[in-house]
DNA sequence: GCAAGGTC
């Protein structure tokens, strides 16, 4: 009945079958009745009392018929998704339309966070039963969210889209992480525009040595660093010049390692392929999908970076001695001489191992050459982390002129190893060579420049994911999709990998926090999380009550605002242009 | 015409 859900069976013995399928994501949804849909005349008060019905999804009407025609002869039902909230909670969807057709069926859950033969006989062996807590904490997500999107966009989109550039009648949608998202971006915006810069100096010492058999210019920098003071900096800046007591006071090398990476996590392969192609995260996840889909990458949503005990990389590893340019460097992997194992980063969603390939392509003549580039990266970043750390002398030389210190230092790479094919941050060779300790030096090349303090840049996509991952906005599977909702509803623009707001983005958030409401900031959603993390574990058990908190904390709000509606169109138009008339 | 979370 679904074409992406097959379903099979598997004899185990004369008069045991199991019967096994999948569903896609969510079976079902949270909606409004149909009479609240007039937008104009359904008053937002009626939309928060709203009792929201849970239905099938229309994207899932095939496959919650499959589950209804398959299951009417069987005892047990073994649940086997994924093993967190939101996997619960569509254990629980798949669970309704199964015991509604079969009440005396038996439910269990498995539990697994990799697909291995390992993991699932253990699930196996150990069924738990479904846990409601769980997936009440998700039901609350749901509810929350869909109520105030609805109440809060037909509000602004009734009131203020006339101020909203292009199309008339534009939707002004808000929703608990698309304003945090476009908070981000008009903060960074606020802190350059109120930006003073402030003047400072330093001094900069240059010197020409001979090292090795060659002469070679080494720049040393001050440790004091800046100071604030032009004459202060001048006095200090005259007294080396005449300094006869330069000497070159220390010299110090030291063994250091450079890390290989740590596995790849959803945000990190956007973050990385944002900063080194200057690939949207949007795309970035259809390719992903796309590679995944194909067999060739495992699954591209995942919060972890550690991989489990296990699962056994070295079929992985194997299949790219096949590839013609990592061949090699796989080879040597496997034979363990560059073998390192996998760094374990600290994140574990329980779900899905981190992102890596499972097969080589071999010039699949589907694949497009921007899918090859990022199966490409997935791969080196893959061989990357399992291999072994960068081995390199760190020089430090120290001149001292009395009091005043400089320092110059540099870097020279013993062993390659990981950086082999791998180097997103360009770590590179600075050799400074080795100078006699002790030595004199004289101030000729002593600097003294003027400079003044920078603001900081405008947002660009991986410093956006980065801050919304620190202040929990979204999932893994959803950030890029308010970085492109904020775009698409025109509150901000994406330029040169530069986020920036744009006027009706920027005084929307501005009008409401006139009045004190900081619904752009990260701080009502979080406020969410937490409570939703206590009906997770099971901490708290009325539901309702934490739902009716939050939402009736938000229509105080919403009164208010609506009451203090034509001050807000006051302050828009004073600043934005009306499309009517 | 509203959200955010799954997903092919």
């Amino acid at each position: 009945y679904s074409k992406f859900n097959p379903v099979m069976n598997f004899y185990r013995n004369d008069n045991e079958i199991y019967t096994v399928t999948s569903v896609s994501g969510h079976v079902k949804g949270y909606k409004f009745p149909e009479k609240y849909s007039d937008w104009a005349n359904t008053p937002l008060d009626e939309l928060f009392d709203a009792q929201l019905e849970k239905d099938i999804l229309p994207s899932s009407k095939f496959t919650a018929t499959s589950l209804k025609r398959i299951c009417k002869d069987y005892d047990e039902l073994i649940l086997w998704l994924d093993c967190d909230r939101e996997g619960e909670n569509i254990a629980f969807d798949v669970l309704d339309i199964i015991q509604n057709e079969n009440p005396s069926i038996d439910i269990y859950r498995a539990k697994f966070s990799a697909v291995t033969p390992k993991d699932v006989t253990n699930a196996m062996n150990s069924l738990e039963r479904p846990n409601k807590n769980l997936s009440n904490a998700v039901n609350m997500r749901q509810e929350i969210d869909l109520k105030l999107g609805a109440t809060f966009t037909r509000f602004q989109t009734l009131n203020f889209s006339k101020y909203s550039p292009g199309i008339r009648n534009q939707v002004l949608s808000y929703g608990p992480c698309q304003f945090p998202t476009l908070g981000l971006v008009v903060d960074r915006f606020k802190e350059i525009n109120s930006f003073v810069p402030e003047q400072f100096w330093s001094l900069k010492l240059t010197k020409r040595f001979k090292i090795d058999g060659k002469m070679k210019t080494v720049k040393f920098h001050w440790k004091k660093e800046r100071i604030y003071d032009e004459q202060e900096c001048e006095a200090i800046f005259e007294e080396i010049k005449n300094n006869k007591n330069g000497v070159i006071s220390s010299i110090t090398k030291e063994k250091k390692f450079r890390r290989r990476p740590e596995p790849l996590n959803t945000i990190g392969l956007q973050k990385l392929l944002s900063r080194e192609f200057n690939l949207d995260s949007k795309v970035t996840m259809e390719i992903a999908e796309k590679l995944y889909n194909m067999g060739y990458i495992s699954y591209p949503r995942t919060e972890t970076t550690i991989f489990s005990k296990t699962i056994n990389l070295r079929p992985y590893i194997q299949e790219q001695m096949k590839h013609p340019e990592y061949s090699e460097f796989a080879e040597k992997i496997n034979s363990g001489e560059l073998w390192g194992g996998p760094v374990k980063g600290k994140l574990d969603d329980k779900a899905h191992p981190p992102i890596h390939p499972v097969k080589y392509h071999s010039d699949d003549p589907k694949l497009e050459p921007l899918h090859v580039k990022v199966y490409d990266f997935i791969v080196k970043h893959f061989l990357a982390c399992v291999s072994k750390d960068a081995v390199y002398n760190h020089t430090k030389i120290t001149a001292k002129f009395d009091e005043e210190e400089f320092i110059a230092s540099g870097n020279e790479i013993l062993e390659q190893n990981y950086l082999e094919i791998y180097n997103p941050y360009k770590f590179s060779d600075s050799m400074i060579g080795d100078v006699e300790e002790g030595r004199s030096i004289t101030p000729a090349g002593l600097k003294m420049e003027e400079s003044s303090t920078q603001p900081p840049p405008f947002l660009s996509e991986s410093a956006l994911i980065t801050l919304m991952d620190k202040h929990g906005i979204g999932t893994d599977a959803t950030i890029h999709e308010h970085i492109s909702k904020i775009q698409m509803r025109g509150y901000a623009i994406k330029e040169f990998n530069m986020f920036k707001p744009t006027p009706i983005g920027y005084h929307l958030l501005e009008a409401y926090s006139n009045f004190g409401f900081e619904l752009g900031k990260p701080e009502i959603r979080a406020d969410m999380e937490r409570d939703m993390k206590k009906i997770a574990e099971g901490e708290v058990k009325d539901v309702q009550k934490i739902v009716d908190k939050h939402l009736n904390k938000m229509r105080k709000v919403l009164h208010e605002v609506e009451n203090k509606k034509d001050k807000m169109e006051k302050y828009l138009g004073k600043h934005l242009v009306s499309t009517e008339n």
